[in-house]
DNA sequence: ATAATTGCAAAGTCTTTGCAGTTTG
DNA sequence: CAAACTGCAAAGACTTTGCAATTAT
């Protein structure tokens, strides 16, 4: 896991001005390492504690923060309880199933005429990446009662 | 403050099968008299305590939860720590402003082609009360360094 | 060298839960 | 009366903070 593109990050994250120390090179082949690249905060202290048991939550939010604001990862809120964090090097938009809580990545042009739209209407300057779409997934809204559906 | 609208509330929540309570009345004239309408869990026990000093904040959380069952008032999450909830009685949907915070209310209408093209593209469903816009007001954006924004 | 980062412990915020007693429909 | 609801206490989930020691540049 310590392949071209952990050192890719690694560079971005120099680059930033960002120091690259052990841990965050661990927190950062987790994030590259899991499948959905969805991760929260306690999803990412578990990974990282299988080669490194002794690692704290606290650091686990430190590098989060920071890496956040170094622009190499993002930080959205996919509803009520855990915030995730994903890589930012390919942008997407996120679909949030409230039922089972799958998240689905979308094209990050979906927003642009929405985002022009509330531009000219409200005034508000959208930032699509931090805008989450919740509704139901095809899987969940099939096996909904009727009655249910929203 | 025990008008026309809290009747009519209280009303809907009999016809839903919930039950008309002290607390559940006290919590639903506190969310009428606010004046952004959108509490969080913690705005409601204040201004609930202002009348009842002993309102527990477990009675809080459990109105709401039924309250939200019931579909009298909306749960919605605008960005990461604050859940906020809103009467349901006048349809609308939020932009959040992650600088100030800001809630916004603009016309339900706004996400109706995006729901479309979410259905058609991705066999999504769309719940677009739940789903909030988040960027910069124009206040924020106007008194942001250029180089910060988004 | 010095500014950034981590280890560690403690605490903070927001929310949920269990159970006994009370109240509503 | 039965089911729903509240009071109260305790705990759970998620996140932040302070400070001393360490490390990257």
């Amino acid at each position: 896991m310590s392949d071209e593109r952990v050192r890719t990050i690694l560079d971005q994250l120099r680059r930033q001005g960002g120091r690259v120390t052990g841990p965050r090179r661990r927190v950062i082949e987790a994030m590259l390492a899991s499948p959905s690249h969805h991760l929260t905060a306690a999803e990412v202290v578990s990974a990282v504690r299988v080669d490194d048991p002794d690692f704290y939550e606290s650091t686990v939010y430190r590098t989060l923060d920071r890496l956040v604001e170094l622009a190499v990862i993002d930080r959205v809120q996919l509803g009520p309880g855990a915030t995730i964090f994903h890589l930012s090097h390919r942008p997407h938009r996120h679909l949030v199933c409230e039922h089972c809580g799958e998240v689905t990545e979308v094209p990050a042009d979906l927003f642009d005429e929405l985002a022009e739209r509330v531009n000219a209407e409200h005034r508000f300057f959208l930032r699509s990446s931090a805008s989450t779409l919740v509704g139901s997934c095809e899987r969940c809204e099939s096996s909904r009662p009727r009655h249910e559906r929203t």
